[in-house]
Parts: C-alpha cells; structure tokens; sequence
DNA sequence: ACCTGAACACCGTTCAAGT
DNA sequence: ACCTGAACACCGTTCAAGT
C-alpha cells in the first residue's frame, strides 16, 4: 500500500530521479556528494564549457573526484547526460490557460526561454524523452493539443513538431551569433548564383544569414502561429 | 573571364567539392586516393557502423592508410564530416511541379527517403549549412515557398521548419524501432499517471510509444500537411 | 607534397586494491 | 559501498622524419 508506484527496473540514477528513492537511508559508508550535486556540476560545467567541453574528466575535477568515483553515482556517461540535461530543462512552469491556442504559445516560449539559459541543451541530439522533466514538458504540450480536438496519433506528431521547431530555431539563433563571417567569403552570393542556386544565394546576398538574433524570434513565431493556423482550418480531406 | 567565380577562401577540400578544383592538375607527388575516395569510404563507414562508431582511425584503416594520413586530404575531423555528410546527402532530384505545394510534398518524402538510406544522417547535430548538397536542398526548397507567396524571412523560417521536421520524424522513426522494450519498466505509465502526467501516462499505455515505424508515416504527413494548411490560410492578424 | 611513425593530450570504462 | 590508482582501448591532432 505504497502511495506511489515505484519504476522498479530503472536503474538507480534514474529511480532517484523519478523520486522513488530518499537518498538519506543508503546502506554502505556515505558519499562524498549527493546525486543532486553531481547534476548541478553538470549544469554548471555545460554552461561553462559548451557541449564540445563536457567530459567525465573535467567533471569529476570540477568535484574533486577521479573520474572514476563517478561510476559510482551514475551506470555511464550516457545515463549521467540525460539526468543533467533533464535537471538543466527544469519542470515546466506554465500558467493555466483557458485557449489552448494561448497554451501553445505559452509553451512554446517558455521553453524557448530555457534554452537560452542553457544554450548548450539545443545541441545534444534528440531522444525519445524518458525522463521526469522532458516527460512533464510533453505532458503540458499534449493538453492543450487534446483540448484543440487532435486525436492521439496527431497529438504526438503535433508535439514533436513543435519541440523540434523549438529546439531549432534556438540553434539557428546561436549558430547565427556564433558564426564567424570569415566562415564564409566574400563572393560566396556568386559563386552559389553560378551554379544555378540563385535562391540561397538571394538568402546569403540580403544578409539574412548573417547574425540579427532579434529577428530569430520572428522564426520561432512564424512556425507557432502557422501551426496554429493549420489545426484551426477545418480539414477537408 | 573564367566561366565560374571561385570561392578562393575555402579550404581546398571545400573548393574541390564547389567544382573548383582540377584534382588531375595538382603539384607535387600523386596522391594514392582521390577526395572523392575518402568521402565515399566515409559514407560506406557511417552506413556500417552508425554515427558512434565513425572514427577517422577506422576510416584510415578502411583505406589502408593511418590515420593522420587523412590530414592531406582534409583540414579536420569537422570538415570532413561536412562533406561526408553533403556525399550522403546527394543531389535533390525532384520532379519539376505546377503547384508549389505539390512541390513541398515532394521535397519532404524525396529527403525523408535519403535518411532512410542513411540513417545516420539524421542524428548528425544540425548546423548551419554551406556544403553544395545541402545549399541545393534548401535552394529547392525556397523555390516552392516563394511561389507560395511567402516573404523572405518567412521563406527561412519555413524552410528551417520543414527541414527539422523531415529530420525529427527520421529520428522518431529509428529511435521507435530500435528501442528495447527493456528500456522502461512495465509499470511505467501508472509510474507516470501517479506523478500527475496522465497525458503522457495515456500516451505509453497506448503504446504508440512503442514501434511501429509504419505509422510514422503519418507523422511527417501531418507536418507538411499542417503546414501547407497553415501557409493557405490567409491572415487575418 | 605525400605518407609513416612516434608522440601528445585527451577520452569512457573496468578492475583490483585500500578504507 | 565508497573512493583511489592503475590500466585498457580508444580518440583527434601535430611534428619530425623519410621518399
């Protein structure tokens, strides 16, 4: 007569996660450090260093750990990565809403929010999410999807689409801060326009390629709103 | 009075793959492969081992060559994944179309196809892209958007839009069938429900979590479809 | 200017101690 | 059962030869 169900085959990382785990009755000599702290340094590594400057290593130093003694909180780095970016998301934090169109784009915001705190998470490749905090995010997103009328099928293409755009539109923002204008040169326009590609380099002649974070935003809004209009329209097929 | 401009400020890698470079009128010693070896070997490497087991130690190997040997014919690791990628990627070939949206259509399933020949290329991070496949891709592309009336900034947007999609779906796809059932625990959705995220809880219980990679294909129809749905509509706002 | 061999500064992971 | 130290099998990259 648990009040919870506890997810008794994960491993252990992952059932303190879930929150089925006090960390204060562990049999054996105490850590050091609790799991909660080794996540935060993953944090604050990422932040620090960017996703090319994570490792174990650097990790472990940041602790004062071997690299090693983390194999003792975690199953591998895999499973280390997931938690971290999981901690890093945070639960979402979204007013109620009474149009579920006002709940998309609440959403979508919001989330876009945290990758701006944590610009490092839009670059670690997608997976099915099983942790608590990406499973909370796609729960607030499917509510409002079943409220719009979507069916289960379409609810979940839906979501994916619009976590992906999310995600994307935040790397097409940092990309295009971060991109050295050397990166590409002076007559890239004709070179692209010679070769029969005169509409990317229109693209890269009008400097839209060119870093105008501001103007991100308007990206992001584009794909929202135009989904939105895509659910409303009555389909006739 | 050169037919082409030249992109001088490329590497000669990146030059040779814009059809700048002669690789029969090169100076000094003859190289025992051509570029274009490597890259194909590059490709055949990722299609064997997937996107963890490519190392430039296991490409030299496969060309029977060492590894730093790969440094004549490359810059750095990055670069050569950019043109391997671009190898992979290919040529759109797309069939001229009347109506743009028709021409949308096209595109997706043309470029959903190319992932599923090389699946690994849809797990490769997303940047930025400057490689002639790629460019050619989204050239394609921003010719049916602007047909369809679209600004310049909406055209990138929705042709970021799209392309994540496309790319999402793949991933949702391969992910789906390789998934171990092992992964989560049998309980999990009363794990969830029990957490509050009756959504989500719904969703595994459903098992559409599950794979059925068949369905997929619904996924990234609803995208592009949404889409096309979307773009019609006139604005009101 | 190609390719090799050796070296460098890293990786993630495992295993045998010590406490 | 924690943590260390040592080792393993890898990484990408650089540099000094040899041809």
């Amino acid at each position: 007569m648990t009040e919870h169900p506890k997810a008794t085959d994960l491993s252990e990382a992952l059932r303190w996660a879930w929150g089925d785990i006090d960390q204060q009755q562990r049999p054996g000599p105490k850590r050091s450090l609790s799991l909660e702290a080794v996540l935060a340094a993953g944090v604050a590594l990422y932040d620090q260093e960017g996703v090319a400057g994570f490792s174990l290593a650097r990790l472990a130093k940041s602790l004062a750990l071997t690299t090693n003694a983390l194999y003792r909180y975690v199953e591998s780095r895999e499973e280390l990565e997931a938690l971290v970016r999981d901690t890093a998301l945070g639960k979402p934090e979204l007013a109620a809403m009474v149009d579920w169109q006002d709940a998309v784009r609440q959403w979508a915001r919001e989330l876009e929010r945290r990758y701006r705190v944590h610009s490092w998470l839009a670059y670690v490749p997608v997976r099915i999410p099983f942790t608590p905090n990406a499973l909370a995010w796609l729960d607030a997103l499917l509510r409002p999807l079943e409220a719009a009328g979507l069916d289960a099928e379409a609810r979940l293409a839906a979501a994916g689409l619009l976590d992906d755009h999310v995600r994307a539109c935040a790397v097409a923002m940092f990309d295009l801060e971060g991109s050295k204008p050397t990166q590409v040169p002076d007559n890239f326009p004709d070179v692209l326009q010679a070769r029969g590609l005169e509409a990317v380099s229109a693209l890269f002649r009008s400097g839209m390629y060119a870093s105008r974070p501001a103007e991100r935003q308007t990206m992001l809004e584009f794909g929202v709103e135009n989904f939105l209009r895509g659910v409303s329209t009555t389909r006739q097929g």
